[in-house]
This record gives C-alpha cells, structure tokens and sequence, in this order.
DNA sequence: CGGCTCACG
DNA sequence: ACGTACGTGAGCCGG
C-alpha cells in the first residue's frame, strides 16, 4: 500500500494506494465503517479517456474512493480482483458524492464495473449539479466555473492544486499529448496518484459546503431533486445510445470527402489554396471585383473585428443561390463563391458529422453521445461526441446515418411553439394565453393584431419574426436583417406588437429590477438562478423563457420516466424528444410520449406532436428509408 | 488560443 | 440616456 498525505485549509488528508490484493482488507474494512455510520463517501474515476463506450475493454482505469480526511485508490487495470472490489465498494455504500456523477462516472460504473446507473444514481449526490444550481456560468462567463479545481479554490482552499493542469503538465513531461496522456500515463506515477486521491478528498469536502450554500440562498431542496433525476434519465438516454447505419457512413465519409475535393480543386483555379481561410477567400473575391455589398444594404458586410465577411450569406449571394441553394438568376453567379461554399459544407460535414460518428462507434455498432444536462446557462442540454443536436436538418443526408434499433422506428415528438406559449405563460400576456387557448396559429394571430385583417405571408413572417426577436431581446435592426423587411416597417410594427402586448414589455422591466434587488440573479418558477450580465440585462427575458422551456422538457421527461418510457428514448433536443420504438407499439409509444409532453403551464397549454417515422431519423425529414 | 464560420433549437 | 437578438459544439486558420 503506497501512502500520501498533505494538508488542504490546514485539514490534513490521508491517501492509499492499493498494490497488492492484500492491500484490499484495509480498504474494504474502511468502507465497512463508512457504510455502517453512512457517511457520504466521494468515487471518481481514471480512464483512458472520454469514450467510455467506444475505447472498449481496459478503459477503466483507477477508481478511488473517500470522504473528507481519508482515500483509497484501486488499480483497476491491475486485474479482476481490484474490479470486483471496486463493484462491491460501490454496491455496499449507502450515500455516495461523485462530481458530474451522471454525466460521466455513472456511466463508467455501470459499462465497466457492473453496477447500474439507476443502483448509483439513486444514492448519489452530484456536486457539479449542486455547483450549476448555485451558479451555472462557466468560468469564461464570469462564473465560479463547475470543474472540481474552480469549486475547491472558492470552496475550500484557494490554493488547492489544480490536479487536471498538473496532470496535463504531467503529460507533457512524458512526452504525451493530452488525448493520450489519460491512457499512457504510468498508473504508478505518483503524481496521477496523488491527484486521483485528491480529487475524492475534495470533492468530499465540497459537498456539505454547497448544500450550506443552496441552502443559504434559498434553492428548493426539490430543484436538486429533480435535477439529479433529469440527469439520470440522460444517463439513461446516453447508455442506450443509438444504432448507427455504419455502411451508409463509410459511404457518405467517402462522397463528402471526393465534392470537398473537387470543389477545393475549383477553388485553387482561381488562387485560394485553402477554402477555410476567409482572408484568402475574400482576397480572391475583391480581386474578381466583388464588393460584398448584399441586397438593400450600402456598405460591405464586415466581421466583429473589421474585416470583410464572407459568410455563407454573403457567398450564397456571390454565387446567385437562395438560401435552399437554389439559383435566384438576380446576378453572374461567381464560380469561385459556389465552390467555396460546396467545398467547407462538405468538408464540415464529413469531419464534423461522418467522421465522428465513426470516431465514437462502439463495437455493437451504437453511438452514444454525451448528453450534459444541465450545461448551459439557462441550464440547456447539450449533447457532444458527436454533437447530434446540431446535425444538418434541411438536408436528410446526415440525419439518415442514425437508426432505429432492429424492428424499431423512430418517434420525434416536439412541443408546439414552446418559447412563445413559455413567454405567454410567464408575463401573463392575456390576449396571446386566448389566441393559445383557442388553437389559433400565434403568428398569424400576431400578425392580424399588428397588420389588421388583410395580412399577408410576408407580414406573418415579420409577425414570427418580431415574436422571436421579443423572446431573444432583439432590437428593429436585427429584425429587420433577420426578416428582410424594411428597418422603417418593423419599427413600426414593432411599436404596435408592444401596444397590442402590453404585458411582455411591463415583465421584461420587472424581471430587471427583480434581477437587480437579487445581486443580478433572475430566479426562474422552477428556482433555477440565472445570472445576468451588468451590461446586457436586456436578456433577462430571454433567459427565463429559455431556460423555463428547459423545465418544460425535464418535466416531461420525468413524467415520462414515471411511465416507463425511458427506454424507447435517445434523445432530448430542446423542445424534441428523439425515440426508438418496436414498430407494432410506435403508435402507442408515440401517444404516451405527447400526452408525457402535454401539460398546464400557469394556464396555458402546453402541448406536442408526434411524428413517427421510418428506420432512420433521416426518415422524418422526408427520406425513403 | 482567439477569431471566424457554421450546424442546431 | 439609450439600445443591445439568446443558448450551444466543432473545425480550421494563423499567430
């Protein structure tokens, strides 16, 4: 057994390290006297990296356990016997405090020891969510930050160690990149050791100091309650994963990359040897006489540090396309913007999409992206390895590559206008919770209001238009550029949407000031704290409704679990949910899912429709398979 | 590592 | 005093 020891607040910590089988009885002694007092115990995990599904066997490496003076690391790679221990730990332990627990270990622990996600997470506290209901910002956005490092300086001591940049600087001195340092790094380094140690200590220590907090501040003990469970549910989601249409990939990988080519190739005829360099791309276009001046604007488009833009919006106008790609003959298409423009979509398709579904492709053929639940500031999800929220949805191309399991179909099942109902729900805005009532189309509702009776197409644009732009805390100028109407036109229109909609511009004020007599913090219905920025406050608005739209889809997911649905389940994206089931109960399914999804938020329904499709999620975008 | 671009809701 | 479009993940370039 391999002893260190060191101090934290001048809290003196003691860590062991299990080498031999022998060393095993003092640790399981030790967890017996936990067990037995029920004090919580912290577990976290060493891997070889962040595919927990995808690495395959000898993954799991180290998995140390402890509570705030005492720790145990075992040396899983070592051999079953340490496995086995670690299982038994995990399983015997009645109250347990992991870090991310459900975004990560949860899902270590039940792919490569054998015990459940819903065994651990139903005796687990997280502290990062603990951490995110205090404050959900990341470092970068003036928050605490949720890593275990951001939290034990401001927690527990500002000098304790950062122990992934240590590892990191570990990693270079061997001679390891980053992505391989976690899996080539001697499990005996005694600097891997200590630091897997420590993190159990502080993690330990972390969590009675943030319950005082939550508590301090008035969160709802039942906010934490529910988080934890929306973050099992994800877990859940993340285990099952999804089939993925290998053969198709391969296929696409390969068609991606030969256009990506051919276009590049195009592009190098008229200089630009690197299509993803806009100052090549733009010095090339002003050389062929462009002047990047769009449609009804005067001057060049230009990006936030000055320089000419050349967007998709701009080159799609070059090359004479609409924005369906489709040719608009309002000008000499210039050839070298088309190619620019076929060249990166496919490049960025193949890596961003085809070569990551097969980067992240376990051996049963699934994919299971990393579903975060609650990492966004408004406590959004987000989903990476690969980022299936942001899969292209005008082309079905992309989408088609994932699957249904065997006999299954898919179920997409969206919540209808959710912000807007969320908004009407939240500033009680009495004419909207009517026209919501009575099944009308809110735009066009909208658009009667502010354009009178005879309303055009292009009028209910504006009016969808002017409705989003409420939600974001958009202005006139960037109305009129999202909508294309005139600036005069939306002004004005805009000016009578407050008229016929008192109330949303009255709330957006009140939420300020609410904001401002709680230390720049907004506190949702649900008790989430949103903090505001000194300089845009103006977002308040935008904040509640998302992130209360957010509750709306955590609340059906925990109904959802209440019904046994968790299974069929693969994905939530906002406002959808993404489900795989047998093709003779999909109606069924698909039924439950809406009715799951379709509540009362302060009067005003919130609802959602099903769609089922074929095989592939592709299928739902109008696919043949 | 910041800037830019582009995919989604 | 005034007005401000929101939230993500990922890849590439160039310093």
């Amino acid at each position: 057994m391999r002893h260190y020891s060191g101090s934290l607040n001048g809290q003196p910590w003691d860590g062991y390290v299990v080498e031999r089988p022998d060393d095993l009885e003092p640790f399981r002694a030790w967890v017996r006297r936990q067990a037995e007092s029920r004090t919580p115990v912290a577990v976290d995990t060493e891997t070889c990296g962040l595919k927990i599904y995808a690495w395959g066997p000898g993954f799991l490496r180290m998995a140390q356990f402890g509570n705030e003076t005492d720790a145990f690391a075992l040396p899983i790679e070592r051999g079953s016997v340490y496995t086995e221990a670690a299982a038994w730990a995990l399983r015997i332990l009645p109250d347990i405090t992991g870090h991310n627990w459900a975004g990560f270990d949860a899902l270590v622990s039940d792919e490569h020891l054998g015990v459940s996600i819903e065994e651990t997470c139903a005796k687990a506290t997280d502290t990062q969510i603990l951490a995110k209901l205090i404050d959900p910002r990341q470092k970068m956005e003036g928050g605490t930050g949720s890593g275990l490092k951001d939290l034990s300086a401001v927690y527990i001591d500002p000098a304790a160690p950062d122990t992934q940049d240590g590892l990191k600087a570990v990693f270079k001195s061997l001679k390891l990149k980053i992505a391989e340092g976690f899996a080539k790094i001697p499990l005996d380094h005694p600097i891997y050791q200590e630091y897997g140690l420590l993190d159990v200590i502080l993690t330990s220590r972390l969590r009675p100091r943030l319950e005082r907090t939550l508590e301090k501040l008035g969160v709802p003990k039942r906010l934490s309650v529910y988080e934890h469970r929306v973050a099992r549910i994800c877990a859940q989601m993340v285990r099952v994963g999804m089939v993925l249409d290998e053969d198709y990939t391969v296929n696409l990988q390969a068609d991606l990359a030969y256009d990506a080519d051919r276009f590049a190739e195009l592009a190098a005829g008229h200089g630009v040897t690197s299509v993803n360099s806009p100052r090549q791309v733009t010095e090339a276009l002003l050389g062929m006489g462009e002047d990047f001046i769009l449609p009804g604007r005067s001057a060049p488009e230009r990006t936030d540090s000055g320089a000419l833009k050349a967007d998709k919006a701009v080159l799609q106008f070059m090359a004479d396309l609409d924005r369906d790609w489709k040719p608009i003959r309002s000008r000499k298409p210039n050839p070298l913007a088309d190619a620019v423009l076929r060249s990166k979509r496919a490049g960025k398709w193949r890596s961003a999409y085809a070569d990551n579904f097969l980067s992240n492709v376990d051996a049963g053929g699934r994919i299971h992206a990393n579903v975060q639940s609650m990492q966004a500031r408004t406590f959004r999800m987000s989903v990476t390895n690969p980022a299936v929220q942001t899969l292209p949805s005008g082309d079905k191309m992309i989408r088609r590559a994932l699957l249904a399991d065997e006999g299954h179909v898919m179920i997409s099942t969206d919540f209808q206008a959710v912000e807007m109902r969320v908004l009407a729900a939240l500033a009680d805005v009495k004419r909207m919770k009517v026209a919501i009532a009575a099944g009308e189309d809110l735009h066009s509702f909208t658009a009667r209001l502010v354009f009178g009776d005879n309303f055009t197409d292009k009028d209910r644009k504006v009016a969808k238009g002017i409705g989003f732009s409420k939600v974001f805390g958009g202005g006139a100028a960037t109305t009129a550029r999202q909508t294309g109407a005139p600036i005069e036109a939306v002004q004005r229109a805009m000016a009578k949407y407050d008229q016929v909609y008192p109330e949303v511009g009255r709330a957006a004020k009140d939420w300020r000031i609410e904001a401002f007599n709680n230390r720049m913090v907004a506190v949702s219905i649900t008790g989430h704290r949103l903090p505001l920025d000194r300089d845009r406050t103006y977002a308040v608005t935008n904040y509640l409704v998302q992130s209360t739209a957010r509750d709306c889809l955590g609340q059906s997911l925990v109904t959802m679990d209440d019904a046994g649905l968790v299974p069929f389940l693969r994905l939530p994206i906002h406002d959808e949910v993404l489900a795989s089931a047998p093709k003779s109960d999909a109606q069924d399914v698909a039924r439950e899912i809406q009715r799951c999804m379709t509540f009362n938020l302060r009067g005003v329904p919130i609802e959602a429709e099903a769609e089922i499709g074929l095989r592939s999620w592709g299928s739902l975008y109008g696919a043949d398979y």
